[in-house]
DNA sequence: GTGAAAGCGCTAACAT
DNA sequence: ATGTTAGCGCTTTCAC
């Protein structure tokens, strides 16, 4: 591997004027860049960047926190990401979390050892040990999809998440469905939080009360979806419509209504959230919440970069639009 | 941010000493480590690996090259070589590709820069320009899931793919199912060579042959999945079964049969590949190849690492074993 | 426009 | 067991 020191030889001049004529090529005379480049060439020289950016302090990487890389909705969160990094030069370090704070606390630890410049959160937790929340706290972090709770000191890019909880609570009240199951994701989860005042609101809005025996903790896996449903569906007075707060959760949700004879949606309606490609799929394919996945990403990276470069940032919340996506999931309350 | 001569200075000692009692702490004796130690705690800090990592000119990061992020087979890959990477003290740079060869050439040209110490293709192309292809002879690099077409100078982690869909002929033959459809992947792919060499050897044995128009390309993508289906169901015999090489394309494929009007698998049987989770709660549930598709990643993680080391491998080429997981999407041939 | 040289923070060879 | 020092490859002052 050839240095820079080989291709001011062969150019016969300085490494200071090899490095000018390589990052800032018009500092240099045309002459002379064109030696250089002959040299660069030749030498098959490409600049050793972790000697680049140990010299200049930055790592010129993002670490990313994702509670669960196989949850389709992220992927997509992680490509708007890694579009915006790529525009900015930065590389994208992945963290699996799995969710589990003690892998938070390594991955995110390794913007405290200079290998990353800045954290993005996917996930609702402070993502750094305690004991480091001294030296954490000039690490440029940004939360995005979820809110970090209890702490406002970080940029968050979500999605209104309270207004489209609404927006499903009032597609399913006006087709009729008075008994609304809903299943959550872990209690703690700020969205869930937000979702379910939504939700709750909407209701309330048109005189209807949300009964605490319609509301299930998932953990936003088809599994917890199924079993959620299960639930909700075994209760003496069972509900004509389920809302589950993603479509992972509202796939396994349709699965286990029609395990029980049921149709969707003619005995029970169903929506999902993410709106993740699979929704359309399903049979029946789902009604969702549309989320603008990339662009949470891409906002994230962009607003990272701001605090990274000390830049002011326009404010510290981004709210994103949502959109309700209709399909077949729903339908008419036929009860009663 | 405080650096190792802070250290030095805090604890009275060189920054040699500091090194050592940090890297090889039995190199130093028990009071100056605890010195030192004590020093570090005081001063928080923390090595800068961008300084470690420099000095001994290695990264000690992986690229990963992916075609497709929001697949789930991938995901899971991925963590398997996540979590081989986080033992061996590495870290994952995503690469996702898109399949688009300029991306996999800007991801893998990271590591002729430094930034990475060696690539994991989880595609099929020899991923470095043409015009790299000198400096690319030394990174080390490993092929997964795929197989680099034309090339067996890398080291590859693969299932038995010829195997895997002779299993899945075998078991629709068994059904009684002579007239066998086939959505495949893009058609230069090795595995998609694979797996139709393996499932037409398997139907000659039993002497039948696979009808070129049974046989339609796809693009691992639902939506291919669903064209598929329709153009092997519009034919003038059309087919009792229907292969789809992997899970997403039997989804969508799955989907097209019901929208024609037909019943999986009264009518037609479909089967998958990759076994991913989705395929657990389709309706009906998918007929599937398990792929162990964690140890695929943690394989290719380890052979890696092996190479980057310098260390003889024991063979260029592991096989994984699959998986023949019947569910519920195939049945008996009812035809004739 | 160009060169000389310091310095980024750490490791490791060498000296003691 | 510990200190001194060169050096990793690059950027960036500071002179000229």
């Amino acid at each position: 591997m050839s240095n820079i020191r080989e291709v001011a030889r062969r150019s016969g001049v300085s490494v200071a004027t090899v490095s000018r004529a390589l990052k800032d090529p018009q500092m240099v005379s045309p002459r002379t860049r064109e030696r250089v480049l002959k040299a660069v060439e030749e030498a098959g020289y490409r600049p050793n960047l972790l000697a680049r950016n140990f010299s200049s302090g930055k790592s010129y990487a993002v670490m990313v926190l994702v509670p669960n890389i196989a949850n389709p909705f992220f992927s997509r969160v992680i490509r708007g990401i890694e579009k915006a990094a790529q525009d900015q030069g930065y590389s994208v370090l992945l963290g699996d979390t799995k969710g589990d704070s003690s892998n938070e606390q390594f991955y995110a630890g390794m913007a405290l050892t200079n290998q990353a410049d800045g954290v993005i959160q996917l996930g609702s937790r402070y993502p750094f040990a305690e004991k480091d929340a001294n030296l954490a706290a000039s690490v440029p972090l940004v939360n995005a999809c979820e809110r970090i709770v209890e702490d406002d000191r970080y940029p968050v890019v979500e999605l209104d998440n309270h207004g489209a909880a609404q927006e499903v609570a009032r597609h399913l009240m006006k087709m009729g469905h008075r008994r609304i199951g809903v299943i959550t994701g872990p209690s703690q989860s700020p969205i869930v939080r937000d979702r379910l005042s939504g939700f709750s609101e909407a209701l309330k809005k048109r005189g209807l009360e949300l009964d605490p025996e319609m509301v299930v903790h998932g953990e936003f896996t088809m599994t917890s979806g199924q079993k959620g449903a299960e639930t909700l569906l075994s209760t003496h007075h069972r509900p004509t419509a389920i809302f589950c707060m993603n479509d992972e959760m509202a796939i396994g949700a349709v699965h286990q209504v029609k395990r029980m004879g049921l149709r969707v949606p003619e005995d029970v309606s169903v929506t999902g959230f993410d709106n993740i490609e699979f929704s359309q799929f399903t049979d029946p394919p789902l009604t969702t919440i549309n989320q603008p996945a990339e662009e949470l990403g891409r906002y994230a990276m962009e607003t990272l970069r701001l605090i990274i470069d000390g830049k002011p940032l326009k404010s510290s919340r981004t709210i994103l639009p949502f959109e309700l996506v209709e399909r077949e999931s729903t339908g008419p309350c036929s009860y009663k």
